[in-house]
DNA sequence: GTTAAGGCCATACC
DNA sequence: ACCGGTATGGCCTTAAC
């Protein structure tokens, strides 16, 4: 039989010893199908240099005869072939050594201590990444299969029977064709409880969205009186509510069972109260339970894996690949749907389901269906950036919607290696871990120190993709380091390490990581430019997919977890970094131009009596001076901008400018305006102050503002909104050597058993005291404890401090703003 | 008991 | 541990008086 098929989730079993890849998916009628294949399984061990002939043959035969019983299981080594392949880029002899099961690979190489072996690789990449590189069988691309179906068959213990699926079938023939489009199902899903610790209340009810349909299941009845709502479907209890999502997720059949935060909330509690009523949680195809990975006792999340429905967890996905391009200040479910969708969440007053009365259930229903709307929309906006990077990383979408950044560099990188004939590095073990750690950081970036001021007709050229093009123009890699200086290599600026000061010399030949890097590097353009031409969610994806890839090059090399971290390489990359910003400095300044600002790949400088087109003509003579795939670009003109000073006083801060262009845009950076854990009142005075003295020149109406203001804050007329400070909390309250306010607001919360976790983010206010009080945190109130704001302290530590630097600049005392004695007494009362 | 320096901590920039 | 280094600034902690 013979039909087209797009592959989606990706699982693996073993039968007789071997390991067999099940991979789910869809032909184009939509039907769909569980493919069942294996590939030869192998790993490699490199021989050492000037091996004679005789003595490797004599190894392959002792190899060949390697037998293990381990874990129960009989393996033995299948076969060994000599090839020629290159490791970290040098031409060596390899054994390739074949086994019966992929999880004995490790075991096997453990056997291969012998001296005539120098290194053994590619037994740790995972069976499912192995099979994809080896049959190169990729996720969401659109294949022609041919084999045989399987009916009540007893090969491979009656798998086909137990599986819901059209066909099963065993693969004779795999061969891609064109892409076609593929509309995968989805059902998005969401659970309402109690008690936030998991499966420690009870699930009041869940909430199932999917094409055309919507779906509320509960066990919680409303008052007759009230309206009935058509998709709510009432059940008699918990056990009964479970029952009926499970056969509901199999009547719909989704490719995606979407949630939001359900890696770490929805499904593992389901879970859990499944277990609690004896009801076994059957959600996969094969009639499995989910299985949930990497949560264990220490921090962080797990991972919930359903065999053949492509869990999602939008949240994690969408934190990893689009938070450091999001407005949003928290990655809650109404912010974001608010700033992808235009959506909100429905307003409904939490309370525990005992204080709900009857008439209010209906709100309830209408609350969490919408929350499942809201995720299922969510998933439609992010399919196309799940699917391309899935397509670009060659990673199955359950992986990547949960890999971080160097995940996605380096599985790019293994499913490249073999078009360098490349044997796989090999992940860090805890001791090389520890030892990268301890060699520490390198020397980072330059940043110029502005003299504060205000400016007018200012350019800013940036390098396009700086780190990127620095690797592949120097040729910066792990394998392409040399041990000392050859003629024509690549040489690193001078790099303090230590006391010395040293050189890196690279290879002049390309290195395979220089090579992929400059893959990306012009797909990313050809993806930019494709975008800008044709704009639509696809195009955008891919620009975003290779925009994120190429940005994370350098952030890979330095990061200690990763097979080709080096930190010679890493450390180039930033001394290239500094010289290439301070030259560009240099070069502007010759130009006759003022330099009033830089900061790792960029500078911005005023235009003096110079016009636009000469600095088009700088530019161009710039970029004529730079190697390789350096590039310069103009990043924009701006028509004025605002420099301050530290709070500390006299030097100029960095990382803090406020800009207008010519069409009255502004430019914010640093300034307490985009920080969260200032109250908003500051941040608008902030914002509204910044954009008075941009758009008109000077500071007087700013300053007629900001006193209306401190008037306001004097006569207790903020809101509760405009007085909150939000802030995160990083670790286990147990950690915290520093108790600050936010960790007051925190514990307060965890007093009413409001769930408070690594990365919650908590709200609290600073009231007035009856007593005078010394420190902040014993002023911390949560937002609807009743009190009074601290005037002094929001306008001594919010409001000023928010804008006496700005002000400085026009040599103006915001102190003085505030009568002092007046204040004294207020306090003292 | 008060004060200054230093450290912790969160958040931003690139 | 799950991309890096540079930087600001608030508030607590500690040491010294």
């Amino acid at each position: 039989m013979k039909f087209d098929f797009i592959p989606i989730d990706y699982g693996y079993f073993d039968f007789e010893g071997k390991n067999y890849a099940k991979i789910t998916g869809r032909n184009s009628q939509g039907k769909r199908i569980c493919v069942i294949d294996s590939c030869p399984v192998y790993f490699w061990a490199i021989l050492n240099d000037k091996l004679e002939e005789k003595k490797i043959n004599a190894l392959i035969e002792k190899i060949k005869k390697i037998c293990l019983d381990v874990k129960g299981r009989k393996t033995k080594v299948e076969g060994v072939e000599l090839h020629d392949k290159k490791f970290l880029g040098c031409r060596v002899k390899a054994l390739k050594i074949f086994a019966t099961n992929y999880k004995d690979l490790h075991d096997i190489a453990d056997c291969l201590g012998m001296k005539e072996i120098e290194k053994r690789r590619g037994y740790d990449l995972g069976f499912i990444t192995h099979y994809v590189i080896e049959k190169k069988f990729l996720p969401l691309h659109w294949y022609e299969i041919s084999g045989e179906v399987l009916h009540n068959s007893v090969e491979f213990g009656g798998i086909d029977s137990s599986l819901n699926v059209d066909f099963c079938i065993k693969a004779e023939s795999i061969k891609k064709t064109d892409d076609k489009k593929f509309l995968p199902k989805v059902l998005a899903f969401d659970i309402e409880t109690d008690e936030f610790r998991i499966g420690e209340g009870e699930i009041l009810m869940v909430s199932l969205v999917s094409e055309n349909f919507k779906k509320l299941i509960t066990w919680k009845t409303s008052s007759s009186s009230g309206t009935r709502l058509d998709y709510v479907e009432y059940v008699k209890n918990e056990k009964e509510l479970i029952e009926r999502f499970i056969e509901c997720v199999k009547e719909i059949s989704p490719d995606f069972l979407v949630g939001y935060f359900s890696d770490g909330f929805d499904l593992p509690y389901l879970k859990a109260r499944a277990d609690k009523h004896k009801v076994k949680f059957s959600l996969g195809l094969d009639g499995s339970q989910p299985r949930f990975s990497g949560a264990g006792a220490g921090r962080g999340i797990g991972t919930g894996k359903i065999s053949g429905i492509v869990h999602i967890d939008l949240l994690r996905f969408i934190q990893t690949a689009y938070s450091q391009y999001m407005q949003s200040e928290t990655m809650s479910l109404n912010e974001v749907a608010k700033e992808f969708l235009g959506d909100a969440k429905k307003d409904f007053e939490m309370k525990h389901s005992s204080k709900i009365l009857a008439g209010e259930w209906e709100n309830y229903f209408e609350y969490n269906l919408h929350d499942s709307v809201l995720t299922y929309n969510l998933f439609q906006k992010f399919w196309p950036d799940i699917n391309e990077f899935s397509r670009t990383i060659q990673e199955p979408p359950f992986e990547t919607s949960r890999a971080g950044l160097s995940r996605y560099t380096e599985s790019y990188i293994l499913h490249n290696l073999e078009k360098f004939n490349e044997i796989p590095e090999k992940r860090p073990t805890n001791d090389e871990i520890g030892q990268r750690r301890r060699i520490g950081s390198s020397e980072g970036a330059f940043v110029m120190e502005p003299t504060p001021g205000m400016y007018e007709n200012i350019a800013m050229f940036d390098f396009t993709s700086m780190h990127t093009s620095i690797i592949i123009t120097h040729n910066l890699s792990k394998s392409t380091l040399l041990e000392k200086k050859e003629k024509g290599c690549n040489e690193s600026p001078e790099i303090a390490e230590g006391k010395k000061k040293i050189r890196y010399y690279f290879s002049k030949e390309t290195g395979f990581f220089p090579e992929l890097m400059k893959e990306i590097f012009y797909l990313r353009k050809k993806a930019k430019e494709e975008y800008s031409k044709n704009k639509n969610t696809f195009t955008k994806a891919r620009s975003n997919a290779f925009k994120v890839l190429s940005a994370s090059a350098h952030g890979y090399l330095a990061f200690f977890g990763a097979r080709y971290y080096s930190h010679e390489a890493s450390a180039s990359v930033l001394a290239f970094v500094r010289k290439y910003n301070k030259e560009t400095i240099e070069k502007v300044k010759e130009g006759g131009y003022n330099v009033i600002f830089g900061d790792t790949d960029s500078v911005g400088f005023t235009l003096n009596n110079k016009t636009k087109k000469d600095v088009r003509q700088l530019l161009e003579k710039l970029n004529s001076e730079l190697p390789g795939v350096m590039e310069l670009e103009l990043e924009d003109f701006y028509k004025r901008g605002i420099w301050v000073t530290t709070r500390a006083g006299i030097t100029g801060a960095k990382k803090k400018y406020a800009m207008i262009d010519e069409d009255g845009n502004i430019k914010i950076r640093g300034f307490e305006t985009v920080r969260r854990d200032w109250c908003s009142m500051a941040r608008k005075v902030q914002n509204n102050v910044l954009m008075m003295i941009l758009k008109e020149g000077n500071e007087k109406s700013a300053l007629e503002y900001v006193k209306e203001i401190i008037q306001k804050v004097k006569d207790k007329k903020l809101e509760i909104k405009d007085i909150i400070i939000r802030t995160q909390i990083k670790k286990p309250l147990s950690e915290y050597k520093a108790i600050s306010p936010h960790v007051i607001a925190a514990k307060k919360m965890k007093e009413r058993n409001l769930p408070i976790d690594p990365g919650s983010l908590v709200e609290y206010y600073i009231a007035r005291t009856r007593e005078k009080k010394k420190l902040v945190r014993e002023k911390v109130k949560l937002p609807d404890e009743k009190g009074e704001y601290d005037v002094d302290y929001y306008l001594r530590h919010q409001i000023l401090p928010a804008v006496e630097n700005i002000f400085q600049v026009f040599e103006i005392d915001t102190d003085e703003l505030i009568d002092r004695k007046k204040q004294k007494k207020l306090s003292d009362f």
